[in-house]
DNA sequence: TCGCCAGATAGACGCGTGTCAATGTATAGT
DNA sequence: ACTATACATTGACACGCGTCTATCTGGCGA
């Protein structure tokens, strides 16, 4: 063993080799379903039909929007929580749902890292 | 044929129902995997191990970057293209790759949406 | 022409994941 | 205290997907 395993990747393609990486695959997948992306879409014009506020959507909106089960509503809000897309804030009995713009802000960023390469 | 098919939806959530929704929740699918994004990110600063041209690098050099199998590495490259993030250029023997920035402007500008949600 | 090599395709296998019914937990109202 | 409700958790099931081996296709050189 010549010293190998440490680190001989010096710099080059860190971030979809490390932990970074595995972040963002974490944040792919949880965007890369369509009962999720509707949920994050909603959450840009919400109407409250249940128990709305000004600062956060109730859960239970989001069934009849999905017209899935509430546990796996629940477990899709899970995800995107993980994920850091939204923020939960349980109040009460209600558990009322936030957009989280950093988490935006960074996939964007990271995107646009593509739109003009290098060396083409 | 009533006209019907045509806009059945206003303008609520067209994204992420309609068939454009299926591209983007497709185009993330796509994305959500560490070995297509490191396909990726290797186009950024291509330095070609196999075959490389200043116009593209060689399907070939994938298979060493990433560790698997050139069927599987085939079935990434093909995913990342029919996605429409790569462009596959078949020269002779050899298939050239090249990066497609549209797509990757077409995302950063979808998330960017959530930068700075309107209501909150 | 014949073999060699780059790449694509087909089939199989195992794990991950979206979904649900059933159940658990905790809070609010009576 | 008891019940109703909003949400979480568990377990199970089916399908999707990443991976491989084996095989096929097609272009290039000897």
């Amino acid at each position: 063993m010549v010293a190998i395993d440490k680190q001989e990747v010096p710099d080059k393609q860190r971030l979809a080799a490390g932990r970074q990486g595995e972040q963002l695959v974490a944040k792919l997948k949880a965007l890369a379903d369509p009962s999720r992306l509707r949920i994050l879409e909603f959450m840009l014009k919400p109407r409250g039909e249940c128990c709305a506020r000004d600062d956060g959507v109730c859960g239970c909106d989001f069934e009849s929007l999905l017209g899935l089960s509430q546990p796996t509503v629940s477990h899709h809000l899970k995800i995107l929580v993980q994920a850091g897309f939204l923020a939960a804030d349980k109040r009460g009995r209600w558990t009322y749902y936030e957009l989280e713009p950093p988490a935006f802000v960074e996939l964007s960023g990271y995107f646009r890292r593509f739109e003009r390469p290098s060396g083409d």
